[in-house]
DNA sequence: AAAATATGCAACTAAATGGTTGCATATAGA
DNA sequence: TCTATATGCAACCATTTAGTTGCATATTTT
């Protein structure tokens, strides 16, 4: 399941951060994206990589930097999967009372 | 920053089993949303300890078993952590388009 | 051309994670 | 009361993860 995947990247505070960064504001470059994080460059690099297998951002080289933007879709897809959870819930606990509602009717 | 904690709980193919499970239907013990998820009781236990603090669940101790729900809430807080990023992705592609269109009246 | 900048890739290490086994305990059922 | 069931807790192990250092390369800038 990929949404997993997707949940696994969000779950760090480095990837979380750079995930917000990306989501607001200036265009980024590795560079920028992984600025002060208080990690190396190369170890920024590795989270940077599990965003991009988690499908949550996209690289992009251009001439001696390399962009990176955030991909919404899988986002929305993360989103949707707590979503759907919720909507489970929240019937779940529907039957739940038409059941007490039958049961009262019992009475 | 607590949602942090929520998705990398979620990061795990057994715990979002889990919580899938916790999401619908039935009412849960221990043992219930354990079952079938092809490791030892104590392994899935360590999984529900993670969920619990990361206040996806809430145990509560009846008897000889223990029950198992799902607290929405932080459900809730993840999901709108998430649409938060996307509605600050959105405003960023609102700003840039002002901004080609500001560059457009300068012609 | 030389220097500075932005990056890639590989090897290594320490710590966290996911899993186990083993043993103890409390409640329920026969 | 005896047995079965549902759980807790601790120690241990293998693998993964997050981080590092070191070196190489391509593109800008001077």
């Amino acid at each position: 399941m990929a949404v997993v995947e997707l949940f696994r990247a969000l779950g760090d505070p480095a990837r979380l951060e750079m995930v917000r960064r990306l989501s607001s504001g200036e265009l980024h470059t590795i560079k920028s994206v992984s600025k002060g994080l208080d990690i190396t460059r190369q170890g920024a690099r590795k989270h940077l990589q599990i965003l991009v297998d988690a499908h949550l951002i996209v690289l992009k080289s251009k001439g001696r930097d390399t962009d990176v933007r955030l991909d919404r879709d899988t986002l929305e897809q993360g989103r949707a999967f707590i979503a759907e959870l919720e909507l489970r819930w929240d019937s779940r606990l529907e039957a739940l009372r038409r059941f007490v509602d039958g049961e009262r009717e019992q009475e």
